[in-house]
DNA sequence: AAAGCGGTACTTTTT
DNA sequence: GTACCGCTTT
């Protein structure tokens, strides 16, 4: 055992054997936090701590199914057996599972995801006649998940002074009611959402202290994996599971702390100094990944952060090549410069596909990319589509499953008691509601029993009705005789569900199809797969399977299918997130799109999206290219755009700026600093307007317009829009990036223009 | 119930 | 620009 230590380097063997009390690793990119992790478990086994002794937990499935192989191979897999390992999300599902009658919930409760809460959200905004652009789904959900994430109950929501006046301020005080209601309607349909995993994980602890007990007697070794990213909600579990010998290993690196925005808490992993005083650091500052100059110009970035716990990451790498710095017109040249740049070097080093990934800051980069390396038959994945189980046709099979093991399921009943259509309209459908709400009682039991209920339907709905009912009890009365499989099947042919879909040969039809054939062929696998060490394969219902794919997502799935596959990757930097490539190409990198228009105006948000373009640039093995483009089209306008301020900031030693030659002149000398050069950028720009912009030379009059700083604009004001002309300012709400202005033009009446998107040119 | 329209919103997204 | 939602139309 001693024998795969010699992998390691001295401060790896320090994180892997100090095995008692707190250690925080420090795990610089690409120094090796897996290998470290792994080889913890590995050696705590090796030691003789029973598996069922260990809690390792990550934030994906992919990275807890890595580290499982990983461990697999470094020791007797059968030793390996009951490990709890698994994401955040999973592992407290479980415990919530065999807890969950502490909680008044069931067991099989189900796991609503983002899709279906935002649908409550929707019912909830309409049954209590709220304005929906007010409440938009979206928008609450985020501010219950984040309420949520700090542990914010409904009734403190409600309670909370600060909190009530400022959603009276921002003229949204429902909130606080539509999360209540939202509680209520999940506890009613035996439903918890991502975030109410961790959260009645939190109360459970808090409120059971036997259950705490036990889970901290259980837990001897505690590993946290990515701890930068956790958020309050995690982090108290980890503390409250930990609290009692506190063998707690936490692996993460601030640098690449890029979920902030999703409630993750930096604070929690630079704080961990003081929350856990007999603690020990390590940290992993050699980099094996990338170059010298990838390391030194990634450690120039990141040192603008004010944020951060100090570190030296190095490299013994040989120095490499210097950063790439590409200037090009606008976005589709710099896609067509971009691949054709693979296409080069994939020749000149005879390197495969899979060797390159293109990276963006949002997802809406990817079309001009992906026309790119069509057009150059570069064969290229990208990622980031929307997820299998978020297709409409798989949600609403997958929705027949949730309502066969939980009738009480609100959104599955209300997804499918139509679909396929059975003449239980809009009208019927929503007295079952009201009745719901007079009753508290669940569709389910109410469209079983309309009358006994209050609801009048004709006798041709009741029989309807009943119908439905039966059918669905007639499936639920099999789940436990049938495979998952066979459920399957019966609930596609007995539902309507084949017929529906089966019918007619529209290209849109033939890939639903597939999407449902797939998701078969998916629970055929499932039942004809035997779990770790079992020999036969018992009867794997419908029901485990639904646990099974509750927390997965596409990434898992989709990964392993076309895993071989020899592709240029193109995704967001955010998915890029623990990957490497020999060759990175990152692109976009302008201001107001990286960093992000909307992070601007904040020091913590600007130090994310510094954090994101280290993550991006560490990506990066053998070579990183930075691309800008001089102009974008973004929402249908031509946006001028100036280089990044990261591109500034990274130390010039490393960089080499290659420029587009503009006609009659010359490649500026590779001395001319960057912010000299955008000092001269408006000029630039102007200059090659004429010859090389095809809009500026369609579009006569498009000088002067521009996005207006924040407040300049008033009430009164004459302005010009390119598209709607001469209009007066009438109204100016909000502040900041979310200031809007109600414009009277004089061709097309009232518009309302957010300021952050709309060019104008101030008349007068 | 499907198709067709018009209005609107628009970063990132491990679960 | 375009995707998506919700409403109206057929």
């Amino acid at each position: 055992m001693a024998n795969f230590l010699k992998d390691l380097n001295e401060p790896q063997q320090l994180a892997v054997k100090t095995t008692k009390g707190p250690v925080m690793v420090i795990a610089g990119a690409g120094s090796g936090k897996t290998r470290v992790l792994t080889y913890r478990v590995a050696w705590l086994l090796n030691q003789g701590v029973p598996p069922f002794n260990i809690l390792a937990l990550t934030f994906t499935n992919k990275a807890s199914r890595e580290m499982r192989e990983r461990i697999a191979s470094l020791i007797d897999p059968a030793r390996a057996k009951g490990l709890w390992m698994g994401t955040f999300h999973s592992i407290f599902a479980r415990i919530l599972r065999a807890e969950a009658s502490y909680l008044d919930y069931p067991s099989h409760f189900t796991i609503y995801d983002t899709a279906d809460s935002k649908r409550v959200i929707k019912g909830i905004v309409k049954e209590q006649n709220l304005d929906d652009k007010t409440y938009a789904a979206g928008y609450v959900l985020n501010r219950i998940s984040n309420a949520k994430n700090n542990l914010i109950s409904a009734t403190d929501y409600n309670e909370d002074p600060e909190i009530q006046s400022h959603d009276l301020q921002s003229r949204k005080p429902k909130l606080g009611l539509i999360y209540s209601l939202y509680q209520q309607k999940l506890h009613r349909a035996s439903a918890m959402d991502f975030d109410d995993l961790l959260f009645n994980t939190n109360v459970l602890l808090r409120d059971f202290p036997d259950i705490l007990y036990k889970y901290q007697q259980r837990f001897d070794y505690i590993l946290v994996d990515e701890y930068q990213d956790t958020n309050f909600s995690q982090y108290l579990i980890v503390k409250k599971l930990a609290a009692n010998n506190e063998n707690l290993c936490v692996v993460g690196d601030d640098a690449q702390s890029i979920y902030a925005f999703r409630g993750a808490n930096i604070q929690n992993i630079l704080n961990f100094k003081s929350d856990y005083p007999d603690h020990k650091v390590f940290k992993l500052e050699q980099n094996y990944r990338s170059t010298q100059h990838i390391v030194s110009a990634a450690n120039s970035l990141i040192v603008h952060n004010k944020n951060q716990i100090h570190k030296t990451v190095w490299t013994s790498n040989g120095a490499g090549e210097k950063i790439q710095v590409m200037k090009t017109t606008n976005e589709g040249e710099e896609a067509s410069w971009v691949s054709g740049r693979i296409f080069e070097l994939l020749q000149q080093h005879q390197l495969p596909y899979s060797a390159f990934a293109v990276l963006y800051r949002t997802n809406a980069q990817s079309r001009a990319m992906e026309e790119a390396m069509r057009r150059l038959n570069i064969p290229y994945r990208i990622f980031g589509s929307v997820s299998f189980y978020q297709r409409r046709e798989v949600k609403d099979v997958l929705s027949y499953f949730r309502l066969i093991i939980n009738p009480r399921d609100e959104d599955a009943f209300l997804r499918i008691v139509n679909f396929p259509a059975r003449g239980i309209g809009a009208t019927t459908v929503d007295k079952l509601v009201a009745a719901a709400g007079d009753t508290g009682k669940s569709l389910w039991e109410i469209a079983g029993d309309p009358s006994g209920n209050g609801v009048k339907v004709n006798s041709g709905i009741a029989r309807k009705l009943a119908e439905f009912v039966t059918m669905i009890k007639s499936f639920s009365a099999r789940l436990y005789k049938l495979t998952a499989f066979e459920m399957g099947e019966l609930v596609i042919n007995k539902s309507g569900i084949r017929k529906f879909y089966f019918e007619d040969e529209s290209p849109e039809s033939i890939n639903r199809r597939e999407n449902i054939e797939e998701l078969l062929s998916g629970l055929q696998d499932f039942v004809s797969s035997p779990e770790e060490g079992e020999t036969e394969v018992p009867l794997r219902t419908l029901d485990e399977f639904m646990q099974d794919i509750a927390l997965l997502t596409d990434a898992d799935t989709k990964q392993e299918k076309d895993d071989d596959s020899n592709k240029v990757s193109l995704m967001t930097i955010h998915a890029a997130k623990g990957l490497e490539f020999p060759y990175v190409f990152i692109t976009g990198v302008e201001e107001n799109l990286f960093p992000s228009q909307l992070s601007i105006n904040s020091q913590s948000e600007l130090e994310e999206e510094r954090r994101l373009f280290y993550v991006a640039l560490t990506r990066a093995m053998t070579r990183a290219t930075i691309t800008y483009a001089e102009t974008r089209f973004r929402y249908g306008n031509f946006n001028f755009c100036e280089p990044s301020r990261f591109i500034d900031e990274l130390d010039p030693e490393y960089i080499d700026q290659m420029t587009t030659r503009l006609p009659g002149k010359k490649k500026p000398a590779k001395s001319e600093s960057f912010a000299e050069s955008r000092k001269n950028f408006r000029r630039i720009t102007e200059a090659s307007d004429t010859t090389t912009n095809k809009a500026a030379a369609e579009d006569e009059d498009n000088s002067g317009f521009a996005i207006l700083e924040p407040g300049v604009l008033k009430p009164g004001m004459e302005i010009k829009h390119q598209r709607f002309g001469l209009g007066n300012v009438v109204t100016i709400e909000g502040s900041g990036q979310n200031a809007k202005a109600t414009v009277a033009f004089a061709g097309t009446g009232n518009k309302q223009l957010l300021l952050k998107f709309a060019r104008l040119k101030i008349m007068g």
